[in-house]
DNA sequence: CGATGTATTGAATACAGTCAATAAATGTGG
DNA sequence: CCACATTTATTGACTGTATTCAATACATCG
C-alpha cells in the first residue's frame, strides 16, 4: 500500500473500479490502465458508435454514459443484447473479426477512451494480471448474455423486468453509481422492451405492476429500489452468472510464481506428459 | 506445404477443422493442437460434463458427440444457451471463474479430450497465432448466443426453427458434419423447445409447417433440408455473425512481423506516446 | 408554444401455452 | 424375440399472456 510519492496517482476510472472488484491492482497495472485511457473522446446521446457491417476499428472503454449493444433484422424489429455501462468494453476482441455482427448506440452523452486493439495483445503479454482480469470481464459479458437469453427464453414479462433492474442495480454498484437503492436509468420503454423482446404497451404495463406493488419507485430517469430481495425474489435472481466473487485462488497462485514458468506449475502434478 | 517426412503427422480432428477456416495453421500449431487433445475421455449419452454451480475443473474440447449448454431457474424452466457440437471448447476461461452458471449435458455419447486451463495460458504465451484463433473462437460463440437473443426476443417461432437449422447446419458444415444437406440431430423435441424458448408442443406444429412446406425433411435423427436459401430467407439468417471469413489482414499481418514487437507498428503510426 | 417523442390506458386479437388423449418409438427384462 | 414400460411425438380443444390497434395524456425541445 505503500505509494511512491514521486509517481503521478493515476484518476479512478469505472473500468479500474470494475477491475478491482475481480483483483487487487498492483500500482503499474494501475498506471498502465490509465494510460490506455488516455485517448479521450466525447459523443452526443443517440449517436452510434458501431454500426453493423461495419469494419471494426478502436477499442473503447466506457467512461461515463451509457450505451446499448444491439441488432436489429431487415424488417426493422431490433433486440439490445446488453447495456454498455461505464467501465465496460467495446469491441475487446475486434481484431479478430472483419466486420460486425451488432452495433452500438449511445443513450446518453457519453465519453468513451479509444486505443487499437494491438494494445490488448501488448497488455497480454506484459500484463497478464490485467489480461486476465480483462478476460474475466469479457467472459463475464457473455455470461450476462447468457442469463438474459434465460430470461427471454423461460421467465414471464414480470420476471424478466424485475431481473434486469436487479442485474443493473449489481452492474451499476460495482462501479459506484447507485446510492441508496436509486440510480439513474436513462432509457425510454421502447428501450426496454426491446432489451427485454416485449412489446412498449407491455413493458409499460409490467412496470406499473412493479410500481403498484411497491418494489420499485419511478421518477423520470431516477429508478429507486424499494426492496431488492423481493425484487430478486420475484425476477429469479441467481447471484452465481455475474461472477462478482474475486479471482479464484488458483489464479493468484498462477500469477505469484515466475511469470515465465507459471504455465506449469499445476500442470505437472496432475499429469505426466 | 512440405512436410516433413519424420514427423508424425497428427489426425484432422474437428477442432483442427474449425480453427483452419479462420487461419492457415502452421505445422508446429497443428502439433500443440494434437498433444492438448491427448487426453481423451468417454462419456455415455445423456450424463452431464459439468453442472451448475460445481467448481470449473479442466478445460475440455469436443472431439465427437454433441452436447448443450443450458441454465435452470429454481422451478425447472430450462434454457439451452447453446449447442456444443465438436470441435467447439467448454469452459475456455474456466480459470477466472470460481463456479459454473451453467451446466453442460452430453446429448449423445461423446469423445472429450481434457486439459488443465493453465495451458491455455501456455498457448496465449508461445502459440500466439493458435491463441487468436481460440478468442476468434470463444468470441464466436458470443455472437451465436446474441443471435438466439435476437431469436427469442423478435423471431417468430416458425423464424427462430428455421434459424436454428440453418446454423446447425453452418456450424456442422465447418467441421465436415454435413453431406448433401443432411445431417444428424440428435435431440428430441423438448430440447428444441428448451434452446428456442417455445413450448414442446408448439415446437411439434412448428416442425410440422416447415416439414410440410418442403424446406426439411426428418427421419429420426437424421433431417435433411431441401431448400437451404429459402430456409435462411424464413429465418432471416444473417451470414455476418457467424464470422465464417479468415482472420483479416491485420491480423496477418501483426503475426508475420517479429513476435515481440508486434504491438508497436499499428499503434505509433496514428498517435504519439 | 406548436411539434415531436414518450408514456399510458382500453379494447380486440393472436401467437403460443396448457391440458389431455393417443400414437409411435425406444428400451428392458424375461 | 416378444411383452411391458417409458420416453417421445402428435394432434385437438381451450386458455392466457403478450401483441396490435387506437386514442389520449404528458414531456421535452427547439
Amino acid at each position: 500500500m505503500t505509494r511512491a510519492s514521486a509517481r503521478n496517482v493515476p484518476e479512478v476510472t469505472p473500468l479500474w473500479l470494475k477491475l478491482s472488484s475481480y483483483l487487487i491492482l498492483k500500482d503499474e497495472e494501475k498506471d498502465y490502465l490509465s494510460d490506455l485511457e488516455k485517448n479521450i473522446v466525447r459523443q452526443t446521446a443517440r449517436t452510434d458508435l458501431l454500426q453493423q457491417g461495419e469494419k471494426y476499428r478502436d477499442v473503447r472503454v466506457m467512461r461515463e454514459g451509457w450505451a446499448i449493444r444491439h441488432k436489429a433484422l431487415p424488417d426493422g424489429r431490433r433486440q439490445v443484447v446488453n447495456f454498455v455501462l461505464p467501465g465496460d468494453i467495446i469491441g475487446m476482441y475486434s481484431t479478430l473479426f472483419e466486420s460486425a455482427d451488432h452495433s452500438v448506440t449511445t443513450l446518453t452523452a457519453v465519453e468513451v477512451a479509444c486505443f487499437p486493439p494491438e494494445r490488448i495483445v501488448e497488455l497480454f503479454q506484459s500484463f497478464p494480471r490485467l489480461a486476465a482480469a480483462l478476460a474475466w470481464s469479457g467472459a463475464r459479458e457473455e455470461a450476462i448474455v447468457a442469463e438474459r437469453l434465460l430470461s427471454l427464453g423461460r421467465r414471464t414479462a414480470l420476471e424478466r423486468t424485475a431481473h434486469l433492474i436487479v442485474e443493473l442495480l449489481r452492474r451499476l454498484s460495482t462501479v459506484n453509481l447507485v446510492e441508496n437503492g436509486h440510480f439513474t436509468l436513462p432509457v425510454t420503454q421502447e428501450i426496454l422492451a426491446d432489451a427485454l423482446g416485449l412489446s412498449i404497451v407491455h413493458i409499460n404495463r409490467t412496470l406499473r405492476r412493479l410500481r403498484d406493488s411497491g418494489l420499485i419507485e419511478l421518477n423520470g430517469q431516477r429508478i429507486t429500489v424499494n426492496d431488492v430481495r423481493q425484487l430478486a425474489s420475484v425476477g429469479q435472481f441467481d447471484e452465481l452468472y455475474l461472477h462478482l466473487i474475486r479471482a479464484p485462488k488458483r489464479l493468484e497462485r498462477a500469477f505469484s510464481g515466475d511469470r515465465r514458468a507459471r504455465s506449469g506449475d499445476d500442470k505437472v502434478e496432475g499429469r505426466k506428459m
